[in-house]
DNA sequence: AATGAGGATGGGT
DNA sequence: ACCCATCCTCATT
């Protein structure tokens, strides 16, 4: 059992017991840093299991993971039309949906078959064709491009404003090391890496000297950091990771409540965890459940259905599941903006409970703050243009629209639910649907935007040219 | 039941 | 005027 601190103003979200635990002495801080500033990333058992007894899963590529925790990008925005976002992350596909049509094949990692393993069988196999799996190789992991560069002068300023949050970002992955079995929920909100995205930072060492507190001037051990700073900054940490959840909840067009999610939902959660972590893909019939079949997973099912990603994929269902029901849940989730440091909203009666999440997903300008804003985009942007930002990013929402035929503007909505409920938040309609998205694309044909195609297919919609360049 | 086609109407810019 | 959002009927899958 690691040595625990006093509880201070922080407390996760509904984390058992066993999670609360802190380690906080001085040689459990000494150590860490030590390892984070060690170029050699530390045991690569990030998610290891309880014990240290036992000999660690085949994790080949986790020698690397620490190193890969700063490298990994994030999600693009789906709006890059609009300027208004601010989001610190790096766009993982080219910025702007109107030149960026043109993936280059990339390939992907894969997550070994497990039906091969010997004495496991998967209740969810491949399908028969075994085509099912292949149709999801254009979802690229993906290719670390490192092409955002900052004036070093305004890095180091901005250093200077954020040198707490630099010392939380670098500190986090110590304690995951420390505590690969317990917090969860924290070893996951450690893994935020926003900051360094945002300014190409490489990893690098912080002194203790400079992690020492303004305010522990006093008998305090300068090299020593304070419990309640800790506390300080896991809160922020976890703070991040529910801004994380937030966005990629706007991002994905799904509940934050894991519960509500549909199969399509689990879907596109694993596909986007899978990808945002830079985790070799998962086929994705091992995950064909709903919301509530998914939670029931243990990490051990998540192992058995990924090996190499499991434990991640697990740890973050954690954090959602822990932020499904800490205070900011009674902000409707498509417009929420994140408390900061004082979680309580006010005004708000938490009498929508639950439920009816899914249709409480308003629209709304989800700006949120200190972490960035929740890029909406523009409400006056036209349907056409806003099904071409979805189809922008395949990485994204490619399980609810994609390309058939790119050259000729051919697209199919693979989830016009979604689909619809993105078009609806974007303009503000929560009422919106998919017979009434349908509606205005079929004004496209008069129009000239969009055209019927030749063979008719259910869900398929072509664009005219010059409209889907 | 879900989707497709298209008329009608009204609101917002 | 334009672009939907909404509601509607009817046809198709």
């Amino acid at each position: 059992m690691p040595q625990t601190v006093p509880r201070s103003g922080f407390s996760p979200p509904s984390a058992s017991q066993s999670e609360r635990a802190v380690p906080a002495s001085p040689s459990d801080i000494h150590h860490l840093l030590r390892l984070l500033g060690a170029e050699s990333p530390p045991e690569p058992m990030l998610h290891s299991p309880p014990t240290h007894n036992k000999p660690p899963p085949p994790y080949p590529e986790d020698t690397q993971l620490l190193e890969r925790l700063y490298d990994f990008e994030a999600y693009s925005t789906p709006s890059p039309s609009s300027d208004e976002g601010n989001i610190p992350t790096v766009a993982l596909q080219p910025s702007s949906p109107y030149n960026s049509f043109q993936y280059s094949p990339i390939f992907i990692k894969e997550e070994p078959n497990r039906l091969t393993v010997p004495g496991f069988a998967s209740p969810y196999p491949l399908s028969p064709s075994g085509s099912s799996y292949s149709s999801y190789n254009q979802y690229s992991s993906p290719v670390p491009q490192h092409e955002e560069y900052i004036d070093i002068e305004e890095l180091l300023k901005e250093n200077q404003i954020l040198q707490d949050s630099i010392q939380h970002q670098y500190i986090t992955p110590k304690l995951e090391v420390e505590e690969p079995r317990d917090h969860v929920l924290l070893r996951s909100a450690l893994e935020d890496t926003t900051f360094q995205k945002r300014h190409n930072l490489r990893p690098i060492p912080i002194e203790l000297g400079t992690v020492k507190m303004e305010e522990s001037s006093g008998g305090a051990d300068n090299d020593v950091l304070v419990a309640p700073d800790i506390d300080r900054m896991l809160s922020m940490a976890i703070e991040q990771s529910k801004r994380d959840v937030d966005n990629t909840c706007t991002v994905l067009g799904i509940s934050p409540d894991p519960m509500q999610w549909s199969a399509s939902d689990v879907k596109s959660w694993v596909m986007f965890t899978v990808q945002h972590y830079n985790l070799p893909m998962v086929p994705t019939e091992y995950f064909a459940m709903d919301g509530p079949a998914l939670v029931a997973l243990s990490e051990e099912d998540f192992n058995q259905r990924a090996p190499q990603a499991g434990s991640t994929l697990h740890a973050q269902l954690e954090i959602w599941k822990a932020a499904r029901h800490d205070s900011w849940r009674s902000t409707p989730w498509a417009e929420q903006e994140q408390p900061s440091p004082k979680p309580t909203p006010v005004g708000l009666p938490s009498a929508e409970d639950t439920s009816e999440d899914e249709d409480s997903e308003s629209a709304g300008t989800s700006i949120s703050q200190g972490g960035g804003k929740v890029k909406t985009g523009s409400t006056h942007i036209h349907l056409w243009q806003f099904l071409k930002e979805l189809l922008a990013s395949p990485h994204v929402h490619g399980s609810a629209i994609r390309w058939l035929d790119r050259s000729n503007g051919v697209f199919k909505i693979e989830d016009s639910v979604r689909v619809a409920r993105l078009w609806g938040k974007r303009k503000n309609r929560p009422a919106m649907n998919y017979d009434k998205l349908s509606r205005s694309i079929r004004q496209y044909y008069k129009k000239g935007i969009m055209k019927k195609t030749e063979r008719s297919q259910r869900l398929v919609y072509q664009f005219c040219h010059p409209y889907c360049l």
